[in-house]
DNA sequence: ATGGATATAGGCAGTTCTGCCTAGGCAACC
DNA sequence: GGTTGCCTAGGCAGAACTGCCTATATCCAT
């Protein structure tokens, strides 16, 4: 059990190199040095092939070059985050300058490699995008899990919910009921399975949890 | 009234343009440039120069010759991080390359430029750092109200707070009692004097006055 | 149509909170 | 030596919360 969840947690073991790169060359050299390092390693010939085959769950990170014929790395890089994933990018280029890079490193990308770069280099930077990406997945098992609990709630218990968190100055039943239109009886009804859903025993921790919800997710 | 406090909050009018280059002639063009658009600015031939001169309050933005003589502008940058300021940089450079300017992006910088480039651009720039002055601003302010207030508490009742900050599901006089050795009453007690002094009303809006407190200060 | 979930609301008893009062012990300061 | 501030703690009354019960109305799905 607990070898087990070392062993997924492993970047080496557990997450993809996704690499994108139009030159063959470097697609198969780069890819034959990662896997001797033990890497699982993606290799795709342009950013169109990328998005058709990425099935937008895989862990990992993203190993991206930036000049490419067709959607080029900032493009893509682009259209990954308005889709909301979460793949740390490492930017490789042979041509790309100052400009390039500064908008790739703004746009959140983990580095801008020049080609030739050294692979202890790029090994680093992997290692530093799978830390990452256990970071945040960790955090989301979180928000998740939290969000599971608030799914529960139903539309009045949200509002009440709601109403709590931004008015914390009048969470009593007697003030929620007026705020709301109905008795301070019903109020207590409403908090009493809310606390039961949420598994919790107080309007404070109510308060505490629903304010870390709600600043994540 | 409202006059000044917008003419407090016009960047032009009330935030500093620095400009660190060792190139006199870069310094005078590009101040007397700024000048005539009502920006206030100073120069200073080198970082040490301008760590002398510089008083660590005056809000503004930074225009930082990355490579200079003597401490750099990465070095410089580094300096006033560890420090705590809060000056947004905009680097300027003549033979900064790609590794460099990723560095700087990565350290905050707010845009990494390579001479010659166009005013606009860097008065855009400027725009952009003034902007987030006046946000970070805003939020110090924010975050000092707090802290005034909390400041207020004496150790006995920030230990409550700290409590029922960090133990949200036991906030009853009893079970804080319990926890500190002492009777519940004197829990009451001490609980009417934080909420007194906080100018709050209830448990929930402590809770919710501590976390944003504790997550930024 | 019958059952299930939801929203509404009341009764009642026990617990907790709140605001008001008093009060002793202790340390610091003038 | 007196004042001030803090920590301690109790009494008391009214308000609020909590957990248990019942109950009606509505809506939705089987």
């Amino acid at each position: 059990m607990k070898e087990q969840s070392i062993a997924q947690q492993d970047p080496v073991a557990g997450l993809t190199v996704f690499l994108v790169d139009d030159d063959e060359a470097i697609r198969n050299s780069l890819a034959r040095a990662l896997q001797k390092r033990d890497y699982r390693v993606e290799t795709f010939p342009s950013a169109a092939d990328f998005l058709l085959r990425y099935d937008g769950e895989t862990p990992g990170c993203l190993i991206l070059d930036y000049g490419m014929p067709g959607m080029n790395g900032l493009e893509l890089q682009a259209w990954l985050a308005r889709a909301g994933h979460d793949l740390p990018i490492i930017f490789i280029t042979g041509h790309g300058g100052v400009p390039e890079s500064v908008q790739a490193i703004k746009a959140g990308a983990l580095d801008f490699l020049e080609k030739p770069f050294r692979q202890s280099v790029l090994i680093e930077r992997i290692e530093t995008a799978f830390a990452l990406v256990a970071e945040h997945h960790a955090a989301r098992a979180g928000t998740e899990r939290l969000r599971a609990k608030f799914d529960r709630l139903t539309s009045r218990e949200m509002e009440i919910v709601s109403h709590m968190v931004s008015n914390p100055s009048e969470t009593s039943s007697k003030e929620v009921g007026a705020r709301l239109g109905i008795s301070p009886r019903t109020v207590d009804h409403h908090r009493a399975r809310i606390l039961e859903k949420l598994q919790i025993r107080s309007v404070a921790e109510l308060i505490s949890m629903a304010q870390h919800f709600l600043a994540k997710g």
